[in-house]
DNA sequence: CCTACCGATCGGTAGG
DNA sequence: CCTACCGATCGGTAGG
């Protein structure tokens, strides 16, 4: 990708964050660009590309994130707190894109949705494991780690809806805070 | 309202819900609804008007919950677990209409976002003068009562994405799990 | 990246 | 609740 095609999907980005993709239309994005709506299309292919390329370019930065926590840390603990503080990471440093990204990936279609959602349930995954080492290692309780997994997932995502870069909480204290807090609901009472 | 309406509005939810408000048209829901689109609207005055209709309706219903807790409960873990009960069951048993709720509600324009944030505040407010009032009892930790209210609200208002009304939880598990969840990161160790 | 343009679809109205 | 219809806007293409 060219830096002019990222400039570019930076800049649409921030005005598909605004009123949403399907709200959103090809000249709202032109018009921001300062271009015409027909030039967007020397750079995508069309408009479900951009949320394409959006959605996917979020979902790879997870993906890669818990490899490498699966890669590095061993116990469940280590791991949770490890992936939490980079999802928190990607999220804040990436807004506009985590916005559109979790707001609304169900606009995609076709195989595009199909793949999406498989990644998806693979990054769950993920998190479930990590659930559930932590059952097999005595730490947490056992507790229903579907559950805990969408619970976990669910507080983390939804710093999307109110976090500000220039607010009074950096990424790293919403980590430590979100960490302490999932892992007293997760942890055994070692009284 | 009318029965008729009644009837015409949860039909019409339940065709919002699958794309969305703004990737839906009121040909589609007109469709739906075996009818010509121009003839919702002797029902709605607009499209707009039926995503009121659907937010304003579930505002109304916290808002009573929540009012209800606060009159009636005393300490603050008896008021988070019962507020929390009856958020569940409103989510649950008003699925379509959640949905919308909590995907569309940014589709308001005007006074009607206006007065829909407005609500939503008053709404978060309550979660964080319960927190509160669990820490001036004694029995919460000394957290960030703005930071705690976000996160119990995300990962309650969350289940409507993976809630099944024929799954193997059902509304009152389904409070009891994330209820235990969430005071178990807000409860002091009592040992 | 622009000019010029397309067919399709949009939310909505008049009048019955 | 329907027929008939509206102007506006939609995503996108041809050709430069």
């Amino acid at each position: 990708m060219t830096d002019r095609k990222k400039e570019i999907l930076a800049l649409s980005q921030s005005v598909l964050k605004e009123k949403g993709y399907a709200a959103t239309s090809v000249r709202d994005i032109a018009k921001a660009l300062e271009m015409e709506p027909a030039s967007l299309y020397s750079h995508f292919k069309s408009k479900e590309d951009i949320l394409q390329l959006t959605c996917f370019g979020m979902a790879d930065k997870f993906e890669l994130a818990i490899k490498e926590v699966n890669d590095i840390y061993f116990n469940a603990e280590e791991k949770l707190r490890m992936v939490i503080k980079l999802h928190v990471e990607i999220l804040t440093r990436n807004l506009d894109s985590s916005l559109i990204f979790i707001r609304d990936w169900r606009n995609l279609t076709g195989t595009s949705l199909e793949k999406f959602t498989a990644k998806r349930n693979v990054y769950e995954e993920g998190f479930r494991e990590i659930v559930q080492t932590g059952i097999n290692e005595g730490i947490f309780n056992d507790t229903d780690k579907k559950f805990a997994a969408l619970t976990i997932l669910s507080s983390v995502n939804w710093i999307v809806e109110w976090y500000q870069p220039d607010g009074n909480l950096d990424a790293k204290q919403i980590a430590d805070k979100l960490s302490t807090f999932i892992l007293s609901g997760l942890k055994k009472q070692t009284v």
